[in-house]
DNA sequence: AATTGGCAGTCTTTAGTAGAGAGTGCCAAG
DNA sequence: CTTGGCACTCTCTACTAAAGACTGCCAATT
């Protein structure tokens, strides 16, 4: 079993070892902290903790670094979360303050996050799978194309290129983009996907290829939506952090450009009583991610849903700030987006 | 001055280099290629480019590299446009093929480009400086919050939120929103403009504060959308070629990620009469990419306009592939986006 | 005048060796 | 349970030597 003072000296080994890159060793650990003891009682404790899989020695006789194990009953226990530091928090309130675009504030809210972790970051688009149909607009761009737009009422646009049939002239376009609203303003994402399977039959035989057309096209828009999209930024960060990786990051940098594999990832991570989630190493490794850790937590959106935004960087990285940074970045922007 | 054969041993230089990344000695050269000399007379017609600086000796005594000079006559006289294979083609057909939204529509383009070049692929969004507006949409996200959304004729859709005085009811934003529909539908953007800033003048007073908050978004969104935005994608393309690079390639990682820095950069490239830019190595040097060539080329918009995209990779790059994917690239998004 | 073979000279790369340094594991004593 | 001591292991650095690759130049040849 690890005494007390065995979980400290754990403590300072992810601390010093995130800090220097380097193996730590006893002697390094009570020259730097003051454990009282001498090396040799921390070189038993360490004997004790290498037993129980918390740490490893990259060969006989160097210092030890952490094991995914380490990292995790680090991050568990980590229970002083370090305040953000008031430079932090400013550059919060300067990056986020001004009211804009949604895609320019889920922009900017990346780059932040990853300048505030120097780490890549992730944020999550506001999912809409409860929301409202708000206005269906048609845009007739060329005689055979025709641009769908939908706008639901937590804020969200999509469009959509559609090739459609030559007979669509502008008139009957726009004819049919009243009924839509009429028939689809206020309603849920499943009602009108039901709704805009019967639309055809409201029309006379000769429109209904062409309003089929279309109809089909909204519902796969609708349905899609549930198909949520993700920002990155600070793709550099990892590169900065290339040694400690044991191969190249190039496969590591295409899993993370792979927007399916995260949304994936961000879908399977169990958040804790607080809704925040850390996943370590190995815990990834299906995702290809096997030697990064992952630090994800929801933020309110303004449909009452949550998405997530995180960073993801090597398992060697400072969880206590980066966790921080996380969470305070995500109450900043369900402040901006969550409904009040 | 340098022999019609120096320029062909220029080529099979840049060729091999290209291929191999080691320096192009005189014998491997007689080797590979039927020159029907022997290595010595090689070696002087390579004495004769190297006092033209078209290529350079990393030591005494190593093979050859061509330098930026020598990449640039290389591109401007001697690579031979291979057309696509068959493989790549169908590639095109199916990323870009079936209809879609514009955003999903350039994340694909983009992710094709960097698939077919093996380098970061760059996308501009379509400006829409002489689009029209289409339709307005004010979407009440809370009691004191307010989404406005544009939507132009060129298929373009830009959203913001706006924090507002909490005195607007659901009502009388509806009624704003069918007058704005009326007053702005069909309206160039700059004429727009003029129009919001009038529109207070219409309301009575006690609306005047909020009218005007509204109009004053509206207004910058509409001069906003001069801002151009691009897509990327393909990072991890740019590790594989780390080796490229004399230092870290984070610098340039971090000139990538700054899109800011890469539209001045598409903006400053002189076309040539087929309207294709390429600039080599030192000649982006001002934009801290001085170890770096870029590829771009327009493609048409529906707005009638045109945007561009190209490939940004090491100097060391297969520009004859590249440039061939890139114009094919960019003619098939021209017949997808473009007008007919 | 262009081309060629030969050869000395230069520089890189690889392998191998030795010594210093860091850290552990274990043991017997406190 | 803690401590000091010590033998042992492994890495890292510097240094040396040998091998390999090319060039540059020269004198001879076509």
């Amino acid at each position: 079993m690890v005494s007390e003072r065995g979980l400290d000296v754990l403590r300072v080994i992810v601390q010093d070892y995130v800090a220097s890159r380097e193996p730590v060793g006893s002697k390094s650990i009570v020259e730097r902290h003051s454990f009282g003891v001498s090396a040799a009682t921390i070189r038993n404790d360490m004997a004790l903790l290498e037993e129980e899989e918390l740490i490893a020695a990259p060969h006989t006789s160097s210092g030890r670094i952490p094991t995914d194990k380490g990292y995790r009953v680090f991050v568990n226990q980590l229970a002083d979360l370090q305040p953000l530091s008031p430079a932090q928090r400013t550059a919060i309130e300067i990056f986020l303050g001004s009211s804009a675009d949604l895609d320019q504030v889920l922009g900017r809210t990346v780059r932040l996050l990853s300048q505030l972790t120097h780490q890549v970051a992730l944020v999550q688009y506001p999912s809409l799978s409860r929301s409202r149909i708000r206005h269906v607009e048609l845009v007739r761009l060329a005689s055979d194309r025709v641009m769908t737009v939908l706008i639901t009422d937590t804020g969200r646009v999509e469009q959509r290129l559609l090739d459609v049939i030559a007979d669509l002239d502008e008139e009957f376009l726009s004819q049919l983009g009243t009924r839509l609203n009429s028939t689809l303003g206020g309603v849920g994402l499943v009602e009108a996907a039901d709704r805009l399977a019967r639309l055809a039959d409201q029309f006379p035989v000769e429109r209904a290829p062409s309003v089929d057309l279309i109809a089909t096209a909204l519902i796969e828009q609708v349905l899609a939506n549930r198909q949520d999209r993700l920002v990155m930024a600070g793709a550099a960060n990892l590169v900065r952090t290339e040694e400690d990786f044991s191969g190249s990051i190039y496969p590591v940098l295409e899993a993370i450009e792979e927007q399916v594999t995260l949304l994936r990832l961000f879908g399977e991570m169990e958040p804790d009583q607080n809704g925040f989630s850390v996943s370590i190493g190995k815990e990834n490794a299906a995702f290809g991610l096997g030697e990064t850790s992952v630090l994800a937590t929801g933020y309110a959106t303004s449909g009452g849903e949550v998405s997530r935004l995180g960073v993801i960087g090597p398992t060697r990285m400072d969880y206590s700030n980066n966790i921080a940074a996380v969470r305070a970045v995500a109450r900043y922007l369900s402040r901006l987006l969550g409904e009040d």
